[in-house]
DNA sequence: TATAATATTTAGGTTTACCTAAATGTATTT
DNA sequence: AAATACATTTAGGTAAACCTAAATATTATA
């Protein structure tokens, strides 16, 4: 299995694995693939025979801790290439997600080691996730969401829950990137969106939807 | 097939026509990207088919004007990449080649733009060989082997026609790096054997080999 | 608990990029 | 020009990573 494949398997099975404690299902990862089921049996299956995932029929899969810290240097990977991208080569945090997609199968730990030394070690990338450091280890992120911050405490954004590019680039319209100050205003009770204010200005109503996205401390 | 095994058969036919105008032939390409020949045959009909090369049986391949486009631009990927782990990430010439040969397959138009420009443009990579520009414009070099240089004429080292790990390393434990000023003080009739002069002072005596491999201006 | 719904696996197939070895074509030499 | 050497192609095969569709498990529901 080249290592392109099997560190996007991997990194699906982190992923789901932290949503769901039991492990990833077939399905599931699949989905996130875009593969289907029954090519996702025959990956796994080849993994738990190389001890990166415990495999047993039927049930929900886990990572090894072989396996585990492939994913997290392939997240390390990824993410300081996408602080490159944005800090470097001046990328909106919407356009980088496919290149990083890219770059983070290539595997040369000199590599990884330098360029996250030119980026000056950031401990989070442009969508505020943490980045592991080289071993596997993440800081301490401790943010919560924007839908549970009390009325008219300020508070800092930190992070999003949701990366897609739609998402991205509506925060973008409204001025809502990291490291502005937000305070919820007020909760409307019928449909649970919140008023904000940003950087100390009156501001704007945010579905709960949105609101749920969106990570402060 | 593949864009990455696409770009490589391109870049090695582009490489061995400039090495011989005929074109390049099966064996050779085989040598040079590590397959059988047998493999080479099945590749270049379908490079063939694509409209990228020029394949009639038992007859040396040439590259067509889009194949052409594919590989300079490979060929640009590859170098600029170049630059950015010497320049940036403060390799040294001798370590950059295979971390390279990953990362000019990364094909976004973009990416490769704005690499350029955070690199400031620049003509030639840390070997000295030209960048071709986003439209695949080489610009000119002009510069000749060591071997021809008139005696006692003081030049400047730009570029190698040799790029092994040992030779680049050799090179590095004389001193002769790109941008130094060379002159030939004297050639040995025995052997073709060169003493040159770096920078002013008194020098070394070359083998024929190596000067050959010099490139001045 | 039997049945229905859903999830997972299995079986059989495809394409890509490689292989080996035999067959065929081209070039060189005597 | 025939024989030999060498290059190229063809034929048949493999492994990886995907597919569809059928078969089998598991889970949920009546």
């Amino acid at each position: 299995m080249s290592s392109y494949v099997e560190e996007n398997y991997l990194k699906a099975i982190y992923k789901l694995t932290e949503r769901n404690k039991d492990g990833a299902y077939t399905n599931d990862i699949a989905y996130e693939l875009n593969v289907k089921p029954g090519t996702v049996t025959e990956a796994i299956k080849k993994l738990g025979e190389k001890g990166l995932i415990n495999y047993e029929k039927y049930k929900a899969v886990t990572l090894t801790k072989a396996g585990k810290m492939i994913a997290v240097k392939t997240i390390r990977k990824h993410r300081l290439w996408e602080v490159f991208l944005v800090e470097k080569l001046g990328f909106k945090w919407d356009e980088i997600h496919p290149m990083a997609e890219e770059l983070e199968h290539i595997n040369f730990e000199e590599l990884t080691e330098r360029l996250d030394n030119f980026l000056g070690h950031p401990e989070f990338d442009p969508h505020g996730d943490p980045i592991p450091n080289k071993d596997g280890v993440f800081s301490n992120h401790k943010s919560v969401k924007l839908t549970s911050i009390a009325l008219n405490t300020p508070v800092v954004m930190t992070g999003i829950e949701n990366h897609t590019t739609s998402f991205l680039q509506h925060l973008d319209k409204l001025g809502l990137k990291l490291g502005v100050q937000v305070a919820v205003k007020e909760i409307v009770d019928f449909d649970k969106s919140v008023l904000v204010s940003v950087n100390g200005k009156k501001g704007f109503y945010l579905s709960h939807d949105i609101a749920h996205n969106i990570l402060c401390k």
